[in-house]
RNA sequence: CGGGAUGUAGCGCAGCUUGGUAGCGCACUUCGUUCGGGACGAAGGGGCCGCAGGUUCGAAUCCUGUCAUCCCGACCA
């Protein structure tokens, strides 16, 4: 247990009424109470610290095996994990930063309960989707048998306070955001905290007079969230996003780009254009023109193909090419009502469907009449002969077949929801399934053969595609993690849960509104992913939990124990967040340490001691110099101060 | 939910085929020697072998069931 040598300059005579690892007063720090970050010196020896030499066989991603290994993160339940105190300490830092970027655009912080009626999700319409089936939402029974919800998201709660709060355009536009834990029973937890269960989110929602006042508010956000991602040394980029459950029209994701990233991001390289491949949009491949057209009045002609029931193997038996196909697939929609709706889909043979475009066609033609979309799975033979169908030609369907098919279904509906891709129903001649096993039509055109079905983008864009918004550029693909994501919601929720204020002409309308959400403890675990090398985390300084780390090589000797309490003292007097390295350790366990839990500066106080030399290097770039440590002030803080920053926007 | 794998000390693993009541490395405790990149020696502590049945004189080991965790897929603001 150390003394506190040349201390009394900046600490009075306060010093001996404080153990020498607690905070104490001091002379130039006043402000440090008011920042609890600031406030907590520390030393190794008191922080619990205990790290691994060996990754735990839990983790596969490096963000997650080092986060275990640094002692981070401890895992109570699969996607449940508790957040030690350097861990702590990263979220609160991020949760600064956050909150300083949304107070700064006028957002009002509130907290919301987790624990919601059932009620008003029945409402919004979403409890269904999201407990029955495979939703995401914990919920329960309280003693009077109430059903309740464990809150995944806030815009019911929201939207019920505001339909109590805000009567009058006078009060608009609102911005409310909170900063607290979620719950979702995710069907598959994955790679520590970056698809947990229970999770740290800050989510913010917007209400509006009119859709102007919400775009200005979505732009305010989005210039927010670069400036966060940036200020927290993360590499992020805004994508075109789905808007998914939530609802509503425009929506952005943000990704932080990494390999073990989950989500497949396609981009243009002149910057202009990037889109997760769920949303993403592009020029299809020029269709090869069918040599001989179009064939029996559009009718086409029969083909024998014996067990060619795949696009490959019909090609290669006959000499087409893909673009000349058209391909059949047939798939069932579930609803929340219980009605189940068989679903016709044409592609061009050489596309892929998008299963997320093909959803939200889906619920926008459906949802209206029989709720939300549960899930849309192929439909299979087995699931055919049992709903009392007769034989169906799997592998030889065209768009051509009939609603007679279904007759006799016992609860789906009667007829098909034909829908096509354009790549589909722009083919002048093409190829097709003749709807009898072992037999093709060479030929078939939209007329001829059938009407031409309904018509919208189902294919999912490709790596390698020509882009839109210039044919010159192709997609490139690279993956993301996504950390923060923001949407025009609309008047969904406010018109299902009657959020209405009266407009100036004294008329009652519904709200618009927009939400903005960022994962904050996915965050921190993605910066991990993008800043890290062999030997460890490599923070970024405005969210490691400490900014530097003093190092006392051999504590045995006093000359290096004084220095390196003196060093600590000023480090912290100048407001640097500043960890002490005390531990009986030998000097390459604490290095190896030092390195792996990533304190972005390392002052190592060692064998210079005696001649008050101390070295300084940097985590991220392994930089090295040994200066005298009345010059470590000068020599540090213009490098750190920069740094505090985060990245150039 | 489908496919695959794994549960043995805090962490990483061996032992299981061929049953005989458990072992290695790291970590932890004590002592000594070390002391700038995960030291060395000595002595210790810690395990209802995931759980429950069954077979057997005897089960970590064989059988059945069950639970949990991880991976792939489906799925997923």
């Amino acid at each position: 247990m150390g003394s506190r040598p040349d201390h009394s300059s900046c600490s009075g005579g306060q010093q001996q009424q404080w153990p020498p690892w607690r905070l104490r007063p001091s002379g130039g720090g006043g402000d440090r109470f008011r920042d609890p970050l600031k406030s907590l010196a520390m030393r190794v020896s008191r922080l619990m610290l205990v790290t691994l030499r060996d990754d735990p066989a839990e983790a596969e991603i490096p963000s997650h095996k080092l986060l275990l290994r640094a002692g981070y993160i401890r895992r109570v339940a699969s996607g449940i994990y508790a957040y030690l105190p350097l861990m702590w300490r990263v979220l609160q830092k991020v949760s600064r930063v956050v909150r300083e970027e949304m107070d700064h655009t006028g957002a009002l912080e509130t907290l919301l309960p987790q624990l919601q009626p059932a009620e008003l999700w029945q409402r919004s319409g979403r409890w269904a989707g999201y407990t029955a089936g495979e939703g995401i939402m914990f919920h329960l029974k309280d003693r009077q048998g109430r059903e309740l919800g464990l809150g995944p998201t806030h815009e019911e709660v929201i939207t019920a306070l505001a339909a109590d709060l805000l009567r009058s355009y006078r009060q608009l536009p609102v911005n409310l955001y909170q900063i607290q834990g979620k719950f979702r029973d995710e069907i598959r937890p994955r790679f520590g905290l970056m698809r947990g269960r229970e999770f740290i989110m800050k989510d913010a929602y917007s209400f509006h007079a009119d859709e102007a006042s919400l775009r200005e508010t979505y732009a305010a956000m989005d210039g927010a969230y670069r400036r966060i991602f940036a200020r927290c040394g993360l590499r992020a980029v805004a994508v075109e996003a789905d808007s998914g459950a939530i609802g509503g029209s425009a929506s952005q994701e943000f990704m932080v780009t990494a390999a073990a990233g989950e989500d497949l991001i396609l981009a243009s390289a002149d910057g202009r254009y990037a889109a997760n491949q769920e949303r993403a949009v592009s020029q299809a491949p020029e269709p090869v023109a069918l040599p001989d057209g179009v064939r029996a009045a559009g009718q086409g002609a029969p083909l024998s193909t014996p067990k060619q029931t795949s696009i490959e193997a019909l090609c290669e038996a006959h000499g087409f090419h893909p673009t000349q196909t058209v391909k059949v697939l047939l798939l069932l929609a579930r609803f929340e009502d219980g009605n189940q709706q068989p679903l016709l889909i044409s592609l061009r043979g050489d596309q892929q469907l998008n299963a997320v475009k093909l959803a939200n066609a889906v619920t926008a033609r459906c949802s209206a009449a029989h709720g939300a979309l549960l899930d849309i799975a192929p439909l299979s033979a087995e699931a055919a002969t049992k709903e009392g169908l007769g034989p169906i030609p799997f592998g030889f369907m065209g768009p051509h077949l009939g609603d007679a098919v279904l007759e006799g279904a016992r609860n789906w509906a009667p007829t098909f929801l034909r829908l096509a891709d354009p790549t589909a129903t722009d083919l002048d001649a093409f190829v097709c399934g003749g709807n009898a096993v072992d037999t093709h039509l060479v030929g078939a055109a939209w007329g001829g053969l059938c009407p031409s079905p309904e018509s919208l983008d189902l294919r999912a864009a490709q790596p390698g595609d020509r882009c839109q918004h210039d044919p010159s550029q192709r997609l490139e693909a690279s993956r993301g993690i996504e950390v923060g994501h923001i949407f025009q919601l609309g008047r969904k929720y406010s018109e299902a849960l009657e959020a209405r204020f009266t407009n100036e002409a004294g008329v009652e309308e519904a709200l618009w509104m927009g939400c903005y959400g960022i994962g904050v403890s996915r965050l921190a675990q993605a910066a991990v992913e993008q800043h890290h090398d062999d030997h460890g985390i490599c923070w970024p300084v405005s969210i490691a939990p400490f900014e530097v780390i003093v190092v006392v090589a051999n504590g045995a000797e006093s000359d290096q124990l004084s220095l390196g309490e003196r060093t600590y003292n000023e480090l912290q007097d100048a407001g640097v967040d500043v960890l002490l390295d005390d531990r009986a350790e030998r000097a390459g366990v604490k290095f190896k340490d030092a390195d792996l839990i990533g304190i972005p500066w390392r002052v190592v106080v060692g064998r210079g001691a005696a001649a008050g030399l101390v070295e300084l290097v940097e985590r991220s770039t392994g930089h090295k110099q040994e200066l005298p440590a009345s010059n470590l002030l000068a020599a540090l803080l213009p490098s750190l101060q920069t740094q505090r920053r985060g990245l150039e926007i």
